[in-house]
DNA sequence: AACGTTG
DNA sequence: CCGCCAACGTT
């Protein structure tokens, strides 16, 4: 059990004493311990009770509850709580904008007990009745509600790959038992690196498929069904389909390209497609006439134009990354010291250099950096350049952009950083009008260097505010300013369909994990798998720029200013 | 701490 | 009826 659940499961436990009304101060160091627990540099597991209550903020009585829920995988007092409510109140607690003080007026006043009535009572304007209650809140609810039954049976493609890995490699060596020289490929979403993934493809080539029909019923876990003559398939517990197709090896190439394209691109390749067997990919896509198309670009998005004249472009690869920039430390929200994010950077994934962006003063929530903390910041920078030479950590900060606009930091502070990236954190509600003029003056700050996630939005849990892309990503051609991939698999924002329009106006990108722990650097392979969708090369990606080259950049961006 | 919502 | 503001809940 990893850290990230265990927190999860206190914070749940502090929610639901709050519906049950029990003591505040307890209610509290729950919540608190929750807090820390999840923000700890070292795993939990195998921690022993008198360690855990070495932890800040966490006693004996917190930390037995630790214990006993990683040695028996839950905690009794929370088991408890959970017979005492309704499964449809323990939901609401998931959805955003209402906590458990208002999950109680709705299960206590409104007597409602499930999400599906609480949608009902949004529409039947039943909300308003209630104290605490007005318009706004029903609307919002509403609005959640909504986006969170379209999310149903969607899946982040972080949260599926270790599924298909475990799925793949289980099936192969199975495979092999069956036939030494059997084929198998993934396809479909997963292949083609969606964000979002609803149905997990696979192919099977075999010419031994009576044994298969037979063994396949039960596999890994889950249960296949035969729903069509070749295809088998079974629904896993969370409620992903997975999808496995047969056929005689001759034929599997060619299946393997029809299940992984989309309609489109699968349908103006075969046109172009003489009948036949083909013994790989690249002799499909060879005897149509095109150049071979990497799968994520497989979107039936003018690849096919591109493939004909020889113009795909050379999709970057997680090699091609030098540095990298928008991180945290513990100098704010994050979970490892500066030292230890420089460390890891420079030893474990051999990275020339790192760019830190604490948050700036007015995240409070996040410990954001007043001006005294900041030159307290650069000067444990300047220490660590000289110990850790030649690797560079760059002084950089994630400026909030405020409701104007503008900056977080006066000219003064924003003079002292190499870079600066410009995020929106607060509020997140805008039309799209105010959203795009918002952001475009921060781009307009001659200080901004790259806009960090630029729409906020949190993939199957938060759309994003609205925002005229063009207008955002011309803005940033004007400017110079350069647009975040950011690589958090929840993000994954600037969306992969716009980078294509950002490079054609000279727009740089830049993958970025915003690492928030040495663990969040391995993000960057999501951001790379959606930049290859976006059609992203390594010399448009900022940081896959040599140190040499990003501190000219920089420098030259300073410059520009004068 | 700052924000939006409520009343 | 509107604008103002304190209290509250959420992030």
């Amino acid at each position: 059990m990893d850290n990230k659940t265990i927190a999860r499961t206190f914070r749940l436990l502090a929610q639901l004493m709050e519906l049950h009304e029990e003591n505040p101060f307890k209610i509290k160091s729950i919540a608190n311990a929750s807090f820390k627990l999840d923000k700890l540099p070292f795993k939990l597991v195998g921690k022993t009770a008198e360690e855990i209550a070495q932890v800040d903020g966490i006693g004996k009585s917190i930390s037995a509850k630790v214990v006993e829920l990683l040695d028996t995988g839950s905690i009794k007092e929370l088991t408890d709580l959970l017979a005492l409510t309704p499964q449809g109140i323990v939901e609401m607690l998931g959805i955003k904008g209402i906590g458990p003080k208002k999950i109680f007026v709705i299960w206590h006043e409104l007597k409602i007990d499930t999400v599906g009535e609480l949608y009902y009572a949004c529409n039947e304007n039943r909300l308003i009745e209630a104290k605490g209650f007005g318009l706004k809140t029903q609307e919002e609810i509403k609005k959640v509600i909504e986006f969170k039954m379209a999310a149903n049976g969607r899946f982040l493609y972080a949260h599926v790959e270790p599924l298909v890995n475990n799925i793949f490699a289980s099936l192969s060596v199975w495979l092999n038992q069956v036939e030494h020289d059997a084929l198998l490929g993934v396809a479909g979403q997963f292949r083609r690196c969606c964000e979002i993934i609803d149905e997990v493809k696979l192919v099977v080539g075999t010419d031994n498929t009576i044994v298969l029909n037979n063994k396949i019923a039960e596999f890994e876990g889950l249960i296949f069904e035969q729903t069509v003559d070749d295809t088998f398939t079974a629904i896993t517990e969370t409620g992903l389909s997975v999808q496995l197709k047969v056929v005689n090896k001759a034929y599997f190439y060619v299946e393997w390209f029809k299940q992984t394209g989309n309609d489109a691109h699968v349908e103006e390749v075969l046109k172009r497609l003489p009948e036949g067997s083909y013994h790989n990919e690249e002799a499909i896509y060879q005897a149509a006439g095109l150049s071979y198309v990497e799968p994520e670009l497989r979107e039936g998005l003018g690849e096919i134009e591109l493939a004909l004249t020889n113009n795909l472009p050379k999709l970057i690869t997680f090699d091609d990354l030098k540095g990298t920039l928008h991180n945290h430390s513990t100098w704010s929200d994050g979970v490892n010291t500066l030292e230890e994010m420089a460390l890891f950077c420079k030893d474990t994934l051999n990275l020339e250099y790192l760019g830190i962006c604490d948050h700036s003063r007015s995240a409070f929530y996040a410990k954001g950096l007043d001006e005294q903390r900041v030159y307290g910041q650069h000067q444990e920078i300047d220490a660590l350049n000289k110990k850790l030479a030649p690797f560079k950590i760059f002084k950089g900060i994630e400026s909030d952009i405020l409701n104007d606009g503008s900056l977080d930091y006066s000219e003064e502070i924003l003079k002292t950083f190499d870079f600066v990236v410009a995020s929106i954190h607060s509020p997140l509600r805008m039309d799209e009008e105010k959203a795009t003029a918002r952001l475009i003056k921060a781009i307009e700050n001659p200080y901004t260097t790259i806009l960090g996630h630029p729409t906020g939005r949190l993939l199957l849990s938060r759309a994003g505010y609205p925002i005229d892309y063009k207008k955002v990503i011309d803005a940033c051609a004007a400017n110079g300013v350069v647009i975040e991939v950011n690589a958090n698999p929840l993000r994954l924002d600037l969306d992969w369909r716009w980078h294509r329009y950002a490079l054609a106006k000279g727009v740089m990108l830049s993958i970025n994990p915003d690492a928030h722990r040495t663990e969040g650097f391995y993000d960057m392979h999501f951001g790379v798998l959606t930049a290859r969708k976006g059609g992203l090369t390594s010399d448009k990606n900022l940081n896959s720029f040599s140190l040499d080259e990003i501190t000219r950049y920089f420098d030259s961006r300073k410059f520009s200013r004068i």
